[in-house]
DNA sequence: GCTTGACCTTCCCATCATGGGATACTTGAT
DNA sequence: ATCAAGTATCCCATGATGGGAAGGTCAAGC
């Protein structure tokens, strides 16, 4: 299977896969005689792994951890749940202040007449001369 | 003032004072004789104003807008909101996303063991062969 | 006056994950 | 033989920020 073939299967872009490949998140695949990656089920089975993770919003970083422990077979589940639950609380983290911002700046869209005259709470309050 | 007094009055870093400079995004300020920028009140304000809108999750380029509506006199205060709601649209959709994420990761993790053996339903499911 | 340390200047590089594009080669089908 | 599509390697860009080097400036203390 060839590059675009493994893209196409995964999920993954034949651009990403390249990068994958050299940041050592998975390893260099076998070439034909011209140089073309070529990619075993096993592989494309590695990169829909990284795929999903990706969707769940875990690093690079996060999924090399797990991607070594899902190919050691002596791993312990704690490890990965624990992996798990950091990335859980990390999202909560995010959710929080998004939020936070949403209804600052919702309640101020609020309070804005929202019309052809200058007068706007908007601005004002972010032009306020203090925190 | 100098660009340190600025920065910490403001709580933008001087060195994205000067990026933001470079960017268009604040005039370029006034030189001291030896090259040193100089800050007014004025300059302080529009730094706060920057800062605050940053808090609030806007991009650079929407801060842009928002400056330039602050800056004119002759704004609709409806130009104003309709940047503004458009923004909770934003905040609103990558809050939504990262729920899935992280509900989907919270019952993952919630079906893991956590123990020392290797079984672990999180690994399974990024493995599994498709989507 | 001289030293010292804190501040300022510009310039380059790094991050993180991804895409765009240039140039050249390979493959497979007509 | 030709042509399109695929692939290879490179370099560059994003957005917002920080780090750091090399050198100039300022103010305080001796």
């Amino acid at each position: 299977m060839n590059i675009g073939q493994a893209a196409t299967a995964s999920g993954v872009s034949a651009k990403m896969i390249r990068y994958y490949e050299s940041i050592g998140l998975v390893s260099e695949s076998r070439r034909s005689d011209s140089g073309y990656r070529i990619y075993s089920d096993k592989d494309l089975h590695a990169l829909r792994f990284i795929k999903r993770a990706r969707n769940l919003g875990f690093s690079l970083e996060q999924i090399r951890d797990l991607l070594s422990l899902w190919q050691n077979n002596a791993r312990a589940s704690a490890d990965v749940k624990a992996i798990a639950l950091a990335h859980v609380d990390e999202l909560n983290q995010r959710i929080r202040e998004l939020s936070e911002m949403r209804d600052t700046l919702a309640s101020l869209a609020d309070s804005c007449h929202g019309d052809q005259r200058p007068d706007c709470p908007i601005l004002q309050t972010l032009g306020k001369p203090c925190h």
